[in-house]
DNA sequence: ATGCACTATAGACACTCTGTATACTTTATG
DNA sequence: CATAAAGTATACAGAGTGTCTATAGTGCAT
């Protein structure tokens, strides 16, 4: 895919989301997008095939960026445990921050449409991977219990971030405090007794 | 709202979810649905404004009956250890029903639309209620840590259980596993030490 | 039983959006 | 500069929306 092509579908992502803030997802459509982008309707349709696909393409960028800048810091912490806590810590970070308010929080609970539901899933699997390795090396050393599923409690790990969200989006809760609060339950339980 | 009203309206959120079930979101229309319910277009819009609505008295409907039912379980055990332990156990189960599996599931993440997501968060506060109030008496009794906020864990507790959804609706856990799991975490988490 | 209020219906209306196709123009680049 | 690729204007048929009007059935109280 051409340099310029790719940023033309950037661009146009980017719209789509101002238009969203602006009136609301109903009212978005292909013929709106089409002429706030300034690209005619049949432009547009040269770039993707209906509006679920525009959106896509939004949430796939950001997430991509996000779970590939936290596993970046994640390879240079050997530790799980500390590994673990940073994990954690970049999450709520994320959650608090202005990004996330303007952006995946404004398509509802991430899921606008199940392609993108899907999509976000599939796109979030590496930070599952991560959490998973953190686990099992965590195991491995002794650290861990040892009677924990890495896959299961991986994801239950990210489901409780998930529900610290609502929290720290709304403001009601630091994201400092947050990574404390799940940092806390998440290593008690994981730890071996 | 005369019970003939009620009743027909039932009816009518239920097809919706059969035409969903058979055609997938996109493909059902407020046309489509009429002719499936046998009932005039004109008929269908005296009863929902558009299909948001009438996805979402269906979504209202069983969040209601499931949340009412663990309410009146949860009423008769006085412990909030216990308590905790029967709700954690109510969700999980009904995560693995069929019920659930045919029909919050087929709404993608229970977030079809941005009204719907609102909708089921505020039905299902009831349980958050209960949750926290487990948290609270437990607080008062000294069995759990007197520094946790009951809201917020409360919402913790209820995002494990959502994090665990997937394993229970794909049936790789087992409801009985998967409580045995979150009750251990949850209640591990919160116990004084 | 007659009349009244309520509910359902058929059909038509103007409108918006979709997805596709055609033919024309601009732009990049080998 | 030739030519392929990318973009544009415009038109089209089709589907769905939301609203309205006129008509028909239904239940119920007087």
């Amino acid at each position: 895919m051409s340099r310029h092509r790719s940023r033309n579908r950037e661009r146009i992502a980017a719209t789509a989301m101002e238009l969203i803030g602006e009136h609301g997802l109903a009212h978005v459509t292909m013929s709106s997008l089409a002429e706030r982008a300034g690209v005619s309707r049949a432009t547009l349709y040269h770039y993707f095939p209906d509006l679920d696909h525009v959106l896509l393409a939004w949430v796939e960028l950001q997430v991509d960026r996000f779970v590939s800048r936290v596993a970046q810091l994640a390879g240079e912490e050997p530790d799980p445990r500390a590994r673990l806590a940073l994990i954690i810590a970049q999450l709520t970070d994320y959650f608090a921050s202005r990004d996330h308010r303007l952006g995946l929080e404004q398509l509802g609970t991430l899921a606008v449409a199940p392609v993108t539901a899907r999509a976000v899933a599939e796109r979030m699997s590496p930070l599952m991977e991560l959490v998973s390795d953190c686990l099992r090396t965590g195991q491995r050393m002794g650290q861990f219990r040892a009677e924990l599923d890495p896959e299961v409690h991986a994801s239950l790990i990210l489901g409780l971030l998930g529900a610290m969200r609502p929290h720290l989006v709304s403001g009601r809760y630091a994201p400092g405090a947050a990574a404390r609060a799940v940092s806390s339950l998440v290593l008690d339980g994981v730890t071996r007794r």
